[in-house]
DNA sequence: TATTGTTATACTCTATAACTATA
DNA sequence: TATAGTTATAGAGTATAACAATA
């Protein structure tokens, strides 16, 4: 669609799926290390981060890319620590609508600001370099995050 | 150390981070779904990746940023399989290193090979702008990856 | 009937601690 | 004594299947 077809795939679109392969995984440690600081694991620090506005159990489901009836343990685990609470919709009565505490919120900001190792990285890199970046991965994400 | 202190924190860089955890979370669940695809969780998808030369158990286990406990059941699943194998170490007899057999190699390839969402984000990019990418995602390798 | 959330079940990953066999 | 690998255990995430309440 954006180049006649390559017979042999490009080289360096071969080793920048290592390169991102590498980083995601560094990444995502450091995302999991941070999250554990707080007493979260990353799964727990992800459901948080997405309820900064009312969401439905089954909505947070399909965010988080599992199953329905994980998302209750997930939630129970995390409403035990007031981080969350699960509240009635009054539209449909069989709806939960899941929303982050202050305590909730705080922690999430907290560990946003905590990565030390993506912060090092981002550091790394002058201003303008970091558009550069941006705008490259603005167009790479309608491919990632299309999914079926 | 790259820039006189910044008072408020760079909004782009601020909002790199967004995107940074969006894709890094979206390239992952390729991952797993590709892995799971051929039956292998993504834990044992990295495990693979990483035993095309021999590896003791012990070195897998800091690869992987896991105890080495969990290395034996990993292990354990992936040769129940025929993907890989343990060879005593002859110079020191408590050692075990792992490597893949053939068809565990086959399987590495094919899950390289079919992250479809990877794939077609990359193929929204030119050559050129891969290039440039790849600069830049090689620059925060080193921030990125140096855990304590 | 269909959907939302939950429960029950089984498997995997995870860390901690204790064990064995080597060094 | 120190290290490599294993085992035992407990907690958490995961999918599947079945269920109650509601639409």
């Amino acid at each position: 669609m954006t180049a006649p077809t390559d017979p042999a795939p490009s080289a360096v679109k071969s080793r920048l799926l290592d390169l991102m392969v590498a980083l995601g995984t560094a990444h995502w440690q450091d995302y999991a290390a941070t999250a554990a600081q707080h007493g979260l694991t990353s799964v727990q620090a992800r459901l948080l981060a997405q309820v900064t506005a009312p969401v439905p159990m089954r909505g947070l489901a399909e965010q988080l890319g599992c199953d329905a009836s994980n998302v209750t343990g997930i939630v129970d685990r995390l409403q035990a620590r007031g981080l969350v609470v699960r509240e009635s919709d009054e539209r449909d009565r069989r709806v939960k609508n899941v929303v982050a505490t202050d305590e909730g919120l705080a922690t999430i900001q907290r560990i946003r600001a905590e990565m030390q190792a993506t912060h090092t990285a981002l550091d790394a890199l002058t201003e303008d370099e970091r558009v550069t970046l941006y705008a490259l991965l603005e167009r790479l994400r309608p491919g990632l995050e299309n999914r079926d």
